[in-house]
DNA sequence: AAGTGGTCTAGACCACCCG
DNA sequence: GGGTGGTCTAGACCACTTT
């Protein structure tokens, strides 16, 4: 019996045969599925994986059209930085270098949208792998929004800690390259003006905005997505 | 009527409010569809939507539990350079700075999983935002499984031509920071050395190999996601 | 006004896999 | 062996949007 991947591969097949090409409407769910022999939830199914991943787009009353410009997404996993060192077959290790409570400067509080000199908590890890700097990450929390009691940010990272301990509701991240500032060659061991792979990430929890960290990492890291 | 999404935000939040902490058992569907008043197909549905998102791990006949380490995922739409460009405000433009036939390095076989000398079309673009040096593409493109006829890549840019006219598969990207080679600091008009971000990707389309690609960035650029 | 996709239901069968 | 999630069916109602 045909399942729902199957009558999903095969409408892709299609558009990928041209057949159906780009801009086309696709036949409504009712006569593929006559066509197929399953019921139409099962090509609903199907084509609603489609649509997720972008190859068709749906309209109600205007029907299914194969997408003109497929936009190509890709999936980025974030994990927890010791399991990202471990999963490179490297011990992890880190050190807590700073942790101070200061206002936030303004960059960090307008990304977040706290209001300007709010007192955050400013943490600067450095993540090791195999005993080779990895990331320095450098964060701000929100000390408003954190559940009590705090743990000993230099016994337990707080990039850890924060995945366990607080509810992230959404967030983004961009990437950038910047030459490493003085402060960072030293830390990281390389010549400053180095080209280093920037991530910044902004929090929101539901109790409000959580964190702001900028993760700088080592020469060489690479950053590897697929689709 | 409570319908899929409203369990799964009411899932959602209990997780959150951790009734049910990492690592948990939750209800089985049955009970859970029970005790909303709902078939169990919803309640699938909802808890299907979570398990995509990474937030619960299911298992047949272990049950649903409550993700250990939410895994955060972030999604990356790559466009259209010429949207991307024009999506920023800015004027869009393209000059093919090189085209030519020749046997692909090994770098590049190797990662499309071609033999080593196949030859390969070279293409390199310069895409301009407003007059601007925006991104320098290099490509390398594999003839044999192209449709003919190719179009003049001096007037259509490879980059849309391949998005509409070849069905891509599946692929990879990866982020890196690099110091900009010689020949990247004088087309995009930069100080050799400057961190530019770069994204290499490989592409699979349904004959094979289709191409690999590296887009050197010009500085300052932002690649950005939302989780 | 009508046809489309979105969703829900109640029932069913099955593969899987833990105990 | 039995309980779980995964899936399918046949029918139904509805919101939406284009014509």
């Amino acid at each position: 019996m045909l399942g729902w991947e199957d009558i999903r591969a095969e409408v892709l097949r299609r558009i990928r045969a041209r057949d159906w090409p780009p801009g086309a409407l696709i036949p409504g769910e009712e006569a593929l599925a006559e066509e197929f022999g399953v019921a139409r939830a099962t090509v609903n199914r199907a084509l609603t994986s489609l649509a997720e991943a972008g190859v068709i787009e749906r309209k109600k009353r205007a029907g299914t059209r194969v997408a003109e410009l497929p936009v190509r997404r890709a999936r980025l996993e974030i994990p927890v930085i010791r399991l990202d060192v471990l999963g490179r077959g490297l011990p992890y290790d880190f050190k807590l270098l700073a942790d101070r409570l200061a206002p936030a400067p303004v960059p960090v509080t307008a990304r977040l949208g706290l209001p300007e000199g709010t007192p955050m908590r400013k943490l600067e890890t450095l993540h090791l792998a195999g005993g080779r700097p990895f990331v320095l990450e450098t964060r701000w929390l929100n000390p408003a929004v954190l559940p009590v009691p705090l743990p000993d940010f230099a016994q337990v990272s707080v990039n850890e800690w924060l995945v366990t301990h607080v509810s992230l509701v959404s967030g983004d991240i961009a990437f950038t390259a910047e030459p490493a500032s003085p402060r960072e060659a030293e830390v990281m061991g390389v010549v400053p003006g180095t080209p280093l792979l920037v991530a910044e990430r902004t929090t929101q929890g539901t109790g409000g905005p959580v964190t702001w960290v900028r993760l700088a990492h080592a020469p060489g890291h690479r950053v590897a997505m697929t689709f």
